[in-house]
RNA sequence: GCCGGAGUGGCGGAAUUGGCAGACGCGCCGGAUUCAAAAUCCGGUGGCCGCAAGGCUGUGUGGGUUCGAGUCCCACCUCCGGUACCA
């Protein structure tokens, strides 16, 4: 029996691609080109999980898709392949990380060729490769080797940064310290996780509420000298680039939220001595707001301006730098310890949720410029050092964390805005008991008052200005890029340290010249953590740690990149994967970027996309790229869940409890109504029965069963491998089962019994084509050489429009519920015109390749189908002679006519008045009103 | 709390953007074929009322706009995902 057997066929046709390199890339591309990108993958010793073929069976779909219709296209596939968990392997086994993220390639590569994915194979990278890291070594000096021009918004060559005169007289080491710390590239003192029972720095992931993920130790936060990125530059760039993008809204939402612009003004609290005031006002009155601070003032930054003067307190961070000044000697004892207690905080802690607000008065007080009043200068972890100045002007009337600060501590609040006549709690804000924080009229304050908030944000700001003692200022939560990590498995940084005769840093550093690299990563004994707050690569042999460069003794840095760096720029190098000479040869950068289209999980909506587009715009900065984003058009796949399931409750007593009954207690535990732990129970399908919204126990119907599908998980046993799938169904039934679940950027549980709907209609194809009665390979008793009739050609030409359309909008599980509607029409004909079998796989090979490929074949085409043009369709052959119109009585079918397509308007208002049905309903009424619509419908409304 | 996204048959989902709700698939029911089964093929399948013809009702809830609303507007509910004091 010559049946559908993808087992054998589908390994024959993914060895016909290879050995014919039927995908690979044309190196001269045609009149359109198009770069259709995935998300590369982290190779995990799991092997593929289903979601991966999500993304790139639709990528796969538009690539193939495309080359039909005669477009250039590059397709690759590549490697995220530095990471934690081949470190960790390394550490417990002391096998080479690289030798497991061989082995997790390779398997990867063995699935992915498994699936039958067009990919150019000749083009793959791995972020691990000497030779591609090398490059990534290469784009981290040129952002060491770029300053930022404020004034021109562009990255420019460090030798371009204007020295100031008073830098330039001290001397060549003054020179490169000031260039130091203009690069995009930085060195900064930054907290790390380190763990002092481990004997090793952790990455925030590996924390959990402060303590080690493995072996929960205590993890301190200590500060590490760090390499920073200063992504904070660009982020005017970043943010206006979004604008053209055609990516996905939510997304650049995201974007733009996480770069997190905001306008306001900063303003100076002068906190002096009360006799100096007028000499410290005047010298402002005369030299204006200046850049740099003194400790003769607070600089604060507030987005409300207009608030001013109901300012009853100021708050500084813990961190920041006047808080000794401030700090009167009453009170240095506790605000001491309120910071050392802070400072064993993690970022997480200090603001994590809604807990209650702490702080300390530091003993001092400022005065507030626009009304010269005394406010106390408090301490407090609710206030970030990193953000804006690093402290507070409070306005305890219109900011909620500012209130519940002021009623902790019993500070004084003044209402400065107004509140609609109509507010609840017009009253209690009013009377200082309820805060207020949008907008309306000034009130109490003095000159203002009546003015709306906007109005008196400009003329407050206008007026401190004028004194000297306030600017208009931006600020964005963007921070800089910490890019430094204690790890061995990352890209090593292409830098030297100079040390002296004694072996002492001096402070000086140099990048390792281009001819050196790249970097390699050191050969060590074993994996295992030194016990020091310090990289791993500092156990290096002195071979590899000391360098003598011009007659200079270097020490290598000896942290590494991030795991970011390579899949900042990987789309790049698939370009041009094999240049030994540069990064990317311009022509081919030209021809192929930007990529027309990204698809990828929406885990990476902010970060990597982040980052690669800061990258981007720096190399374009310097010259080294064409355009200035990378990805024109963003789609993300949604998550596939795991198979639906019921899940029931019980008490600790065996009895069942409703799911409507059962609550979370505060450690978010589920309980019963009784508050003791329910056990939670997997319930088949058979179990249970539909009750109004929900499921209910069929033996019991009271009691309420919890139904929902679940992120696939090791831990949750319900992850899907495709290898299996592959097995049981075939590549092809994957391919097309993963596109016919729903919309691609869809959420969507998993159902085995899907696939084998798709496969169904596989077997449906293959026997619509193959004689499923005979012996042998033969076509089926109903193909036939003469044209298509009427009806078939309207099936046929109906299809291979909608199919065109679906795809071209990423509709993919429409185009194969219409191939589906093919089949079926199909198969039920005793006549199978050859000529439309053969388009019809034309529009099938996106889809499912295999099969295409082999009835391709067994219909006597010849070489790979892949080859066939796109068919076209033909406007005339869809228009049908006649047409059913539906004739609605009140808005509600009533009757259908049969008339003909090219019906007048009129022709089809006494079609339908002229129904014996029709006729009947309106007999003794009245219309009052007539709706045609040709080709559509016919509405009367009748009284 | 805030920000996104989504609520349509037993289930996954369609619906040319305001015009016949439920395409296609799964599941289920019936029939054909078979000694029997699998496979296959044909038919049915939102709910309620009715022997039937047919009628009523129906896209999370409540209101609104319209000749006409799954689709637009207002208010709310539920679920999923993200985020967390950014002044």
């Amino acid at each position: 029996m010559p049946r559908y057997n993808p087992s054998e066929l589908e390994p024959r046709w993914q060895a016909y691609w290879e050995e014919n390199a039927t995908f690979r890339t044309p190196d001269e591309p045609g009149e359109k080109k198009r770069y259709i990108l995935d998300m590369f993958p982290y190779p995990s010793g799991d092997g593929l999980h289903v979601g991966h073929p999500e993304g790139y069976t639709a990528t796969d779909i538009v690539a193939r898709f495309a080359r039909a219709r005669g477009e250039s296209v590059l397709h690759p596939m590549g490697f995220d392949a530095f990471g934690l968990p081949a470190e960790e392997h390394a550490i417990k086994t002391g096998e080479h990380p690289r030798v497991q993220t061989q082995r997790n390639i390779d398997n990867f590569t063995r699935q992915l060729k498994m699936l039958g994915f067009s990919y150019d194979w000749d083009r793959v990278v791995s972020t691990t490769d000497e030779d591609y890291f090398r490059w990534t070594q290469w784009i981290f000096l040129v952002l060491y080797d770029t300053w930022f021009d404020e004034d021109a918004q562009a990255g420019r060559p460090i030798a371009e940064l204007p020295i100031p005169a008073e830098v330039e007289a001290e001397g060549s080491d003054a020179v490169c310290k000031y260039q130091d710390k203009h690069r995009l590239a930085y060195q900064d003192d930054a907290l790390v996780n380190w763990c002092p029972a481990l004997g090793t720095v952790l990455a925030n992931e590996e924390v959990q509420d402060g303590r080690s993920d493995r072996g929960d130790h205590p993890v301190k936060r200590i500060p590490l000298r760090q390499w920073m990125l200063r992504i904070t530059s660009y982020a005017e760039r970043l943010l206006d680039g979004l604008d053209d993008l055609d990516w996905p809204a939510g997304i650049k939402k995201l974007q733009r939220d996480w770069i997190g612009r905001s306008t306001g003004a900063e303003v100076d609290f002068y906190v002096g001595e009360d006799a100096s005031r007028q000499q410290w006002l005047d010298s402002r009155q005369d030299g204006g707001f200046p850049a740099a601070t003194d400790s003769s003032f607070l600089r604060v930054y507030t987005t409300r301006p207009d608030t001013l003067y109901g300012a009853t307190y100021m708050v500084v961070s813990p961190e920041h730098e006047m808080l000794g000044e401030l700090t009167t000697s009453e009170q240095a004892d506790a605000v001491q310890a309120y910071c050392e207690k802070a400072s064993f905080k993690s970022d997480r802690e200090r603001t994590d949720g809604d807990r209650a607000k702490t702080g300390v008065f530091t003993g001092s007080h400022a005065i507030n410029p626009v009304n010269g009043q005394p406010v106390p200068i408090w301490v407090a972890d609710y206030v970030l050092a990193g953000y804006g100045t690093g402290a507070i002007m409070a306005v305890p009337a219109h900011d909620d964390r500012d209130f519940e600060f002021a009623k902790q501590f019993d500070l004084s609040v003044v209402p400065v805005v107004n509140p609609p006549d109509d507010h609840p709690q017009r009253d209690e804000i009013l009377s200082g008991n309820a805060c207020f924080a949008s907008e309306g009229n000034a009130i109490n304050s003095g000159e203002f008052d009546g003015q709306e908030t906007q109005a008196v944000k400009t003329a407050v700001t206008a007026m401190l200005n004028e004194a000297g003692l306030a600017a208009v200022a931006v600020n964005y939560k963007l921070r800089d890029w910490l890019f430094s990590r204690q790890r061995f498995w990352g890209e090593p940084f292409p830098i030297l340290h100079e040390i002296d005769e004694q072996g002492e840093l001096t402070g000086m550093k140099r990048a390792v010249p281009d001819s050196e690299l790249p970097v390699r990563l050191p050969e060590l004994e074993d994996f295992k953590p030194h016990g020091r707050p310090e990289p791993p690569l500092a156990k290096a042999d002195d071979d590899w740690l000391y360098v003598t460069l011009d007659g200079k003794r270097y020490r290598r840095e000896t942290n590494t990149m991030p795991q970011w760096a390579g899949s900042c720029w990987y789309y790049l190098r698939y370009i041009d994967p094999q240049n030994q000479q540069a990064m990317i040869d311009p022509t081919r950068e030209q021809t192929w970027m930007p990529v027309d289209l990204y698809v990828g999980g929406a885990e990476h909506a902010v970060l990597h996309l982040l980052y690669s587009r800061f990258w981007h715009k720096v190399l374009y900065d310097r010259g080294h790229l064409s355009c200035p984003e990378p990805f024109a058009k963003l789609v993300n796949q949604g998550m596939i869940l795991g198979e639906v399931e019921f899940t029931g409750y019980q008490s600790s007593t065996g009895e069942p409890v409703s799911s409507s009954q059962v609550k979370r207690d505060a450690e978010g535990e589920r309980v019963g109504p009784d508050g003791v732990p329910v056990t939670m129970i997997k319930l088949a399908e058979e179990e249970v029965s539909k009750q109004g919204d929900g499921f209910v126990l069929k033996d019991d119907p009271n009691v309420r069963i919890d139904s929902r599908a679940f992120k696939m998980s090791k831990s949750r046993g319900n992850v899907v491998n495709p290898d299996e799938v592959v097995r049981e169904y075939g590549a092809d039934s994957l391919r097309l089962y993963e596109m016919f679940m729903g919309p691609l950027e869809a959420t969507k549980p998993w159902a085995m019994t899907g696939v084998g709907g798709v496969r169904n209609f596989l077997d449906r194809v293959w026997r619509m084509i193959v004689e499923p009665k005979a012996d042998e390979l033969v076509l089926a008793a109903a193909m036939s050489d003469e044209p298509c009739d009427a009806d078939q050609k309207r099936m046929l030409h109906a299809t291979i429009k909608k199919v065109t359309e679906d795809t071209e909008a990423l509709s993919f599980n429409t185009a194969i519920a219409r191939m589906m509607e093919f089949t079926n029409f199909f198969t039920r004909a005793d006549q199978r015109p050859r000529e439309a079998m053969q388009q019809f796989l034309v529009l099938l090979n996106p889809y499912a390749p295999h099969i295409a490929e082999e009835l391709w074949q067994v219909l006597g085409g010849n070489g790979s189908i892949s080859h066939q043009p796109w068919p076209q369709w033909d406007a005339d052959a869809l228009v049908e002679a006649s047409i059913e119109v539906p004739v609605q009585i009140n808005g509600k079918v009533k009757a259908k006519i049969q008339v003909a397509s090219e019906i007048s308007k009129e022709d089809l208002e006494q079609a339908a008045l002229q129904d014996p049905k029709v006729e009947s309903l309106i007999a003794d009424r009245t219309i009052v009103k007539r709706i045609v619509v040709p080709g559509r419908l016919v509405n009367l409304v009748v009284k």
